[in-house]
RNA sequence: CGGGGUGUGGCGCAGUUGGUAGCGCGCACCGUUCGGGACGGUGAGGCCGUCCGUUCAAAUCGGAUCACCCCGACCA
């Protein structure tokens, strides 16, 4: 990408209308923009975070043998009423309009009932299971007080998985490989080492439900943290039974506060007796669907992202989630030529780039490449340009090399 | 939803005892600059969140309302 052909720029004061350090970055970096409270639109180079996150998510959940769908946001009354929660009482998040005849429509804040329908018509047989159907969607929720940023929003991305199993076990075995999946997406992300895979409460189906919670002080949730078995229990759940079950004493806990990244739920056959959704088994009965649910915020990740991954100067993006993976600044009139076939060349090699071909003085160049927390700059200026040296810069830690083409390319592939 | 705070060019802010808006950044043009957000000059851009009221006169006073932020409650 040319920085000239890109429409946004980078503010020096960030709005005072946001204070989250996550809000305030993107935006000043110009990869988001506020539209309400709670609900922001993202620009080109926010859009790539998100879509890099995403992207992340959907290997790890093709690997559990994932279907990817695209749900519709609308809903219809009568699917709801199914399970009840229709009912403002029961979900109290509800966005709700009408269609121009009249009747109700509500904007989806979460897809069990449509998804349990819509799988009524493809699972008959236990030769159709199981199944694990997903997809990425905005989900809507009128939150009382949305906060934080990109943290809590009222429309935001949401991976929802759903299993389909034929029985108890048949569940638990992929409730246990989902949780390892969603291990891996945190590890991949940079966050392995600060998420913990959280006990909270369960329901009808299953004693405890199962959130990945990761240590920040922008948490809303507090967590006991056990960290040599690597995992935590929610404040809601932290009584002597359930220390008890986990064979954990209190003084082995630490409290801390966590963002809620993800979440694995055992539903049982909630929605499918709601629904009606059967299957016929080996021998010729009807049995009921056995579910689970699974969750992920890409668009949470990414503003958590945006809080941990920064310093006075920006954001610091994780590789694996960055617009891109260098920043090329370009200096003076004499090396414009040899900058434009390194950007080429780059990209032909498969290297994002993000080119700073803008006619502005290096300070301001070099002050976004930090604001923006690309992972490397390499800086082609004329100074260096009769030497054939290019300046080979870490986000991360600020260190500086000179290098040659060659090793350069050798170091970015 | 309870409590607290804030609304003035794109962003950050000032505006005194009411007299019809100003600064910095950014933007446009000219010149000088060019490795850490340059400098000088010129210029564009705002009916001061909205409505009602008080007054000869309201950004300023009163009321209502909307929006945004923070704390709390809530959070399949």
């Amino acid at each position: 990408m040319r920085l000239s052909k890109n429409f946004t720029h980078t503010l020096r004061d960030a709005p005072a209308d946001e204070t989250s350090r996550n809000a305030q970055l993107l935006i000043r970096a110009g990869f988001i923009y506020k539209e309400m409270a709670g609900v922001y639109t993202y620009l080109p180079l926010g859009l790539r975070v998100l879509e890099n996150i995403k992207q992340i998510i959907r290997e790890e959940m093709d690997a559990l043998g994932g279907n990817e769908i695209a749900m519709t946001a609308l809903q219809n009354k009568e699917t709801w009423q199914a399970s009840g929660r229709w009912n403002d009482d029961v979900m109290d998040v509800w966005f709700k309009t009408k269609l121009a005849n009249g009747s109700e429509l509500g904007l989806a804040p979460t897809h069990e009932e449509p998804l349990t329908k819509l799988m009524k018509q493809f699972i008959s047989s236990y030769k159709d299971l199981p199944m694990y159907p997903y997809q990425f969607q905005i989900k809507f929720r009128n939150e009382l007080r949305s906060k934080s940023g990109l943290m809590r929003g009222r429309e935001f991305w949401m991976k929802d998985l759903y299993s389909f199993s034929r029985n108890r076990a048949e569940h638990d075995e992929f409730y246990e490989k989902a949780s390892e999946a969603y291990a891996k997406v945190y590890e991949r992300l940079g966050l392995g080492d600060i998420t913990y895979k959280t006990f909270a409460s369960g329901g009808s189906f299953s004693k405890y439900s199962h959130e990945f919670q990761t240590i920040s002080d922008v948490g809303e949730d507090i967590v006991y943290v056990h960290e040599g078995r690597r995992i935590a229990i929610n404040e809601e759940v932290y009584n002597d039974e359930v220390l008890a079950d986990l064979g954990i004493t209190r003084d082995e806990l630490v409290e801390k506060r966590a963002v809620e990244v993800g979440n694995i739920f055992t539903l049982g056959t909630k929605f499918s007796d709601a629904l009606d959704l059967n299957y016929t088994d080996e021998d010729g009965k009807q049995a009921k669907v056995f579910m689970g649910s699974y969750g992920i915020g890409p668009s949470r990740l990414m503003g958590l992202l945006a809080e941990h991954f920064s310093d006075d100067k920006g954001l610091v993006w994780p590789e694996a989630v960055a617009p891109a993976k260098v920043y090329l600044v370009q200096i003076g009139k004499k090396s414009l030529g040899v900058a434009d076939e390194l950007y080429e060349k780059l990209m032909t090699n498969g290297v994002e780039v993000i080119y700073d071909d803008r006619d502005e003085r290096p300070g301001a160049k070099f002050a976004d490449s930090e604001l923006l927390g690309i992972p490397y700059r390499v800086t082609v200026s004329d100074r260096l340009i009769d030497d054939k040296k290019y300046e080979f810069t870490a986000r991360s830690n600020g260190e500086t090399e000179l290098l040659t083409e060659q090793e350069l390319i050798a170091r970015l592939d």
